[in-house]
DNA sequence: GACACGATCGAACGATCGTACTATTATCAC
DNA sequence: GTGATAATAGTACGATCGTTCGATCGTGTC
C-alpha cells in the first residue's frame, strides 16, 4: 500500500473511531490532523471536503461490520445457527475496541435521519444492506425447517433491530449492567416465536 | 407570564423542535437569534450558557412529554388499557408537529451518550423516569389479572423500548411506509407473551 | 543524480462559534 | 409619570470551523 493510502486509512480509521463517541457532524479536520500529528490542510488534502471523510469513514465501517460480523457468521451452519450466530457476532462488533462509542451506524442513524445529503444516503444504503441480510438467514432458517413456514421475515429483522437498539441505548446509555442479558433474553423470545405455530396460524387451525 | 419569561418559552420551543432535526449539539445561539429574530446577546442572556440552554430544552420536552403521553394515558383504566394508552399516546408525541424530526429524547439518546456532562445526566434522569412508568404499568397489569403473575416487567418495559426504537429507525431514517404496521405488530406479540404463561412457568408446569 | 510527482505543510481566508462587556430600550409597581 | 429593574441590542473578543493556495518535502524512476 502506497505511503497515502496507509496515511488515508490512519485517518479514516482515527475518524470512525472518534464518531462513535462525538459523532460524524463532530468530526472536525482540526482535531483530526490534531490527533494524528499532522496538518490540517495535509490531511483535508485526502478527501477533498469534510462530507467526503465522513462517507469515507462509513465505507470503512461498512467494509469492518462485513469482516467482523457478516463473513464470520456464515461459518455457522446454515438456518437457525447462522441466524444466532450473526446476532453473536453483532456484539463483538458493537463492543469492539475500535469503535469506543459503540456501533457508529447506530449512532449515526439518528444523527443523520433529518439531514439530507450523501451521507445520509449511504448510511441508509448500508442500514438497508444489513436489514435484507437478517431477512434472508431468517428466510433460509424457514426454508431448513428451523423456523415455521408463515414466519414474516422482515418484521423477524424489524424485531431484531428494535433488540440490537434497545440493547444499546439500555449499555451506552443508562449503562444498566443486565443490557446484555436483557438483549439475550429478547432474542430468545423472539426466536422461540418463530419456532411456534403463529397465533393466526393456530387460530385458523382451530376454525377448521 | 412576564415578557422574559414569553421569550425564554419561544426560544426553547424553537430550540427543541430545531433540536429534533440538528440535533442538540448542533445547535448554536447565531442560529437560533437568526430565527426568532432577536440578537444572539439578547438571547444569550436568557441562559447564560449554551450547556444551560440545552438541558432547559429537555427539560421542556420532558414536560410536553408528560402533557401529551403520561397524563392523557392515565384516563385509561388501570391494566393493559393503560399500557396500551401509553403506546398510542407516544406515537402522538413522536409525530407532534412541534417535533419535526421526531422524539428528542431518542435523538439525544445516541447523540450524548458518550458526552460526559448535565445534559447527559439530564437526560438519563427523564429515560429513566419514563422507563419507570412503563414498569409501573406493566406492574400494574400483573396486579389486575391482565398479565401473568410472573411476568418480568422490566424485561417487558425494555423489549417495549426497542419497538419504539425499531419505529423510530425505520420510520425517521429508512421512511419506511410499515413501520407503524411493524411496531403495532411487534406490540401485539409483546402483549400476547405477557399474556400467556411463560414458557419457563409452563416448563415447571409439565415437570409436575 | 536529475526529475516528476504524490504527499504534506504553513499561512491565510471569511465565517461562525460561545461568551463577555456596556449601552439602550421596554416593562411594570408605585 | 417617574424611577427601578428587567429585557434586549450592539460590539467585540479569541477560538475554531471548512477550505484554498502556493511552497516544500519525500519517494521512486529514468
Amino acid at each position: 500500500m502506497s505511503k497515502g493510502a496507509t496515511t488515508r486509512q490512519a485517518i479514516l480509521s482515527h475518524a470512525l473511531g472518534l464518531a462513535t463517541k462525538i459523532g460524524f457532524e463532530g468530526l472536525t479536520i482540526g482535531r483530526l490532523a490534531e490527533d494524528l500529528g499532522m496538518s490540517k490542510s495535509g490531511l483535508f488534502a485526502h478527501f477533498g471536503s469534510k462530507e467526503t471523510l465522513q462517507v469515507e469513514a462509513l465505507r470503512m465501517a461498512a467494509e469492518r461490520f462485513i469482516d467482523t460480523v457478516t463473513k464470520p457468521a456464515l461459518v455457522a451452519p446454515r438456518g437457525e445457527r447462522r441466524v444466532r450466530a450473526l446476532f453473536e457476532r453483532w456484539f463483538a462488533w458493537e463492543q469492539s475496541p475500535p469503535l469506543p462509542g459503540g456501533c457508529p451506524f447506530t449512532a449515526a442513524a439518528f444523527e443523520l435521519d433529518d439531514r439530507p445529503g450523501p451521507v445520509r444516503d449511504f448510511l441508509v444504503q448500508t442500514e438497508q444492506d444489513w436489514t435484507d441480510v437478517l431477512i434472508n438467514v431468517a428466510r433460509t432458517a424457514v426454508h431448513e425447517g428451523h423456523f415455521r413456514a408463515d414466519l414474516d421475515c422482515e418484521q423477524f429483522a424489524h424485531n431484531l433491530r428494535g433488540i440490537m437498539l434497545a440493547y444499546c441505548h439500555a449499555s451506552r446509555l443508562m449503562k444498566d449492567p443486565k443490557a446484555r442479558a436483557r438483549a439475550e433474553i429478547a432474542f430468545e423470545a423472539l426466536v422461540r416465536a418463530a419456532h411456534n405455530p403463529s397465533a393466526v396460524a393456530k387460530a385458523s387451525a382451530r376454525r377448521r
